[in-house]
DNA sequence: GACTACTATAGGACAAATTCCTATAATTTT
DNA sequence: AAAATTATAGGAATTTGTCCTATAGTAGTC
């Protein structure tokens, strides 16, 4: 008789009911892994993670409602010990440095094979931290790096409000969106500014495209 | 014994392997539509396509190497016949027209629910067009207007200003540079976004990465 | 050669958006 | 424990931009 262990459960969450059906397709190839639940934006997956148990939730940070590191602080204030690997579109990795800050335990791009993702939730679900090699690499390169890219040396919210002062959102509409005061908006571009030395936010979308951080 | 209809034959094409699963799985729940090939980047479809015979290609236009609507296009010239589904993360109607132009026979984001995009192959294979709701009405409202890209019905004077604004330029600014009453500007910008069907700055931003007007 | 449509330009009145300065509390670093 | 950084705004002041309206030139049309 064979010896069965454990399975890992995970929740995923992902806004494109299809890429869930291939995340869920690929571990029905797994005999360790298994998806026991999904979530279509943060909000449900807040609330799903409350209420049952799982071994890691596999997010994509990028969905409607709750989402990004504002998700990824309060799932991990909410529950510390469950681990929280990050999925993402973004080819970019300046933003894995942030998300790992954040406290989440692993960072793979949806581009990634079935089987790095294997290898990331078994790393993760056994306590490690998963990179994907190119980001490794990358994370490795930066580090000690005195002549770090400006935006970089941004807070997370100043960073969040400088993508989307870049995307030519008003301090408004970005107040709207956060639920901040506009005050509050005008006081980070304000340190965005001085942190980038610059002075226009024509300047911020320039330096956006120019360094790919847009789309 | 049950009489078997020919299926209909699709290739997919999408960078992105997981979501390829998730419509390969999808389509393995219906018994008259069949995946028969997969592509991960725009070259390799077309190789694909011009090698072998399918009844649809079903298409993310997003994907690295050739991509969007020069992809599309020069798939419509090298197979007039085939039909090609669209398929897309944005929401925003506002490729949708220009897609149909570039003869495409549908058009649905990632975010359709499977039997939005079983619809969708289906009508596309028996040679009609597909849009969803929300973009057929933006067609029927759209007709006529748009033969061009939305930018080319600008004058030359709106032109500049809208590339000026689409930097970040503010109309203050943009004044000083031409020489131009701030007023002047800003009837210049209601007529574009008039013109361009659009309300905020950040859709002129966005407008202009995507079709790669700026840099 | 008059009629129409489009383009380029702005003024005045007004409304909206944003900044500036200041301040508090929380968090992180040293 | 002290210092620096971060996140958040309120009030006052001002800058910015819009809306409506208008003029004049250009271009296309019948």
């Amino acid at each position: 008789m064979v010896k069965t262990k454990e399975k890992i459960k995970i929740i995923i969450a992902d806004d494109h009911p299809l890429f869930r059906r291939g995340l869920k397709n690929a571990f029905a190839d797994t005999p360790d892994i298994e998806v026991v639940d999904e979530a279509e934006n943060g909000d449900e997956l807040l609330k799903k993670v409350s209420s049952a148990n799982y071994n890691i939730a596999l997010v994509d940070v990028a969905m409607p409602g709750k989402h990004g590191l504002d998700l990824l602080k309060q799932l991990r204030e909410e529950h510390p010990k469950l681990p929280i690997l990050v999925l993402t579109v973004y080819p970019e990795e300046h933003y894995a440095v942030r998300f790992f800050k954040a406290g989440a335990s692993g960072f793979i791009t949806k581009e990634s094979s079935t089987d790095q993702i294997y290898a990331a939730v078994r790393k993760v679900a056994s306590g490690g931290k998963y990179a994907s090699p190119l980001i490794t690499e990358k994370l490795a390169f930066d580090f000690g790096k005195t002549d770090r890219p400006l935006h970089e040396g941004l807070s997370d919210r100043e960073h969040q409000v400088f993508l989307m002062l870049a995307e030519g959102e008003s301090p408004t509409d970005i107040g709207k969106k956060l639920s901040l005061s506009v005050k509050t908006i005008s006081t980070h571009r304000s340190r965005i500014l001085e942190k980038m030395q610059m002075k226009k936010n024509s300047e911020l979308i320039h330096y956006a495209i120019s360094h790919r951080l847009l789309q």
